[in-house]
DNA sequence: CAGCCACCGGTCATTACCTCA
DNA sequence: GATGAGGTAATGACCGGTGGC
């Protein structure tokens, strides 16, 4: 590689003067009078052909052979221990005060431009990395949300079929209730139409609320105290001597996965998925 | 109001490191 | 296995805009 050699880079947007294989930028700034305090021009004789790795350890910096104050342009990379020096410092505050920067330039042999500017991209780079761990905390919590909104909308669906073979067995029971002579009382005509719009409209996914009925919320449902939607009756009604239908909560653990209410007696399966259970699942 | 200074967001240039043909 | 090209992350630095003093 051709080291140390000085070219116009007339593509930059700063229109710098490049350095290929030798000296860094700090160089390409002293070659234009740039860094601060320095008021010297570094001319292309006084450059090194030098090369050191970015990771130079400290020892080697040490060595008369990379470091020499008298030639600033020979640094590149801060070493270790500069970037540990300045990090104890950004940590314990990531702003950095006139004092404190002319403090840590001396103390680190830096140009007290190179310690603000190295705080510049500290904070800015901090900034970066704080909105990418706040965009996964965010992005871990709507993803949570949305498999609870959707294991909702499954529960939702359970429910609104149960209400479906709810009224079915409601008919049959009016039909064998009517008797031959199809003598249905109006009364219980009125009280299953009620019963039936009661429990869609509970079930609704419509905008006034949620949609979901969870096992407390059946429980109102059911509750024949107070306002309760359905006559006093209605765990009669529901567990009637039809079939021995039963409208039974779930245990409740405060969890609201999967359905809650076992039409055909009994409680739900623990761990059974809903697939072996539903009456019109195969 | 102008000037100075520090900061921020965006960007560039360079280097080290990795992968792959 | 060695090697070179290409991609990428990290880093040091600058520019232009902005706001405080």
């Amino acid at each position: 590689m051709d080291c140390g050699r000085l070219v116009f880079d007339s593509s930059s947007r700063h229109g710098h003067m490049l350095v290929l294989g030798g000296a860094n930028s700090i160089y390409r700034d002293f070659v234009l009078g740039r860094n601060e305090g320095t008021g010297s021009v570094f001319t292309m004789e006084e450059g090194s052909n030098k090369r050191r790795p970015f990771f130079t350890s400290p020892e080697e910096l040490l060595e008369e052979e990379y470091y020499d104050e008298q030639l600033p342009e020979k640094k590149r990379r801060l070493t270790p221990e500069q970037v540990h020096l300045l990090e104890k410092s950004f940590e314990s505050e990531n702003k950095l005060e006139p004092e404190r920067k002319s403090e840590l330039a001396k103390t680190l042999g830096l140009q007290p431009r190179q310690v603000a500017v190295w705080f510049q991209n500290r904070r800015a780079r901090w900034k970066t990395k704080q909105l990418e761990r706040d965009f996964d905390r965010l992005k871990a919590a709507y993803d949570s949300l949305l498999a609870d909104h959707e294991a909702q909308l499954k529960d939702n669906d359970c429910l609104r079929s149960q209400v479906v073979i709810l009224n079915e067995k409601l008919q049959a029971k009016e039909l064998v209730d009517a008797g031959p002579a199809g003598e249905s009382s109006a009364v219980d005509r009125v009280t299953s139409m009620q019963i039936q719009a009661k429990m869609e409209d509970h079930l609704s996914t419509g905008s006034g609320g949620s949609a979901v009925v969870d096992g407390e919320g059946l429980h109102q449902i059911v509750d024949s105290s107070g306002d309760s939607y359905f006559p006093d009756n209605f765990q009669e009604m529901v567990q009637g001597p039809v079939d021995g239908c039963i409208v039974q909560s779930e245990e409740d653990d405060g969890s609201d996965d999967g359905c809650n209410y076992n039409l055909d007696g009994g409680m739900f399966p623990e761990n059974q998925p809903a697939d072996n259970w539903w009456p019109w699942s195969n």
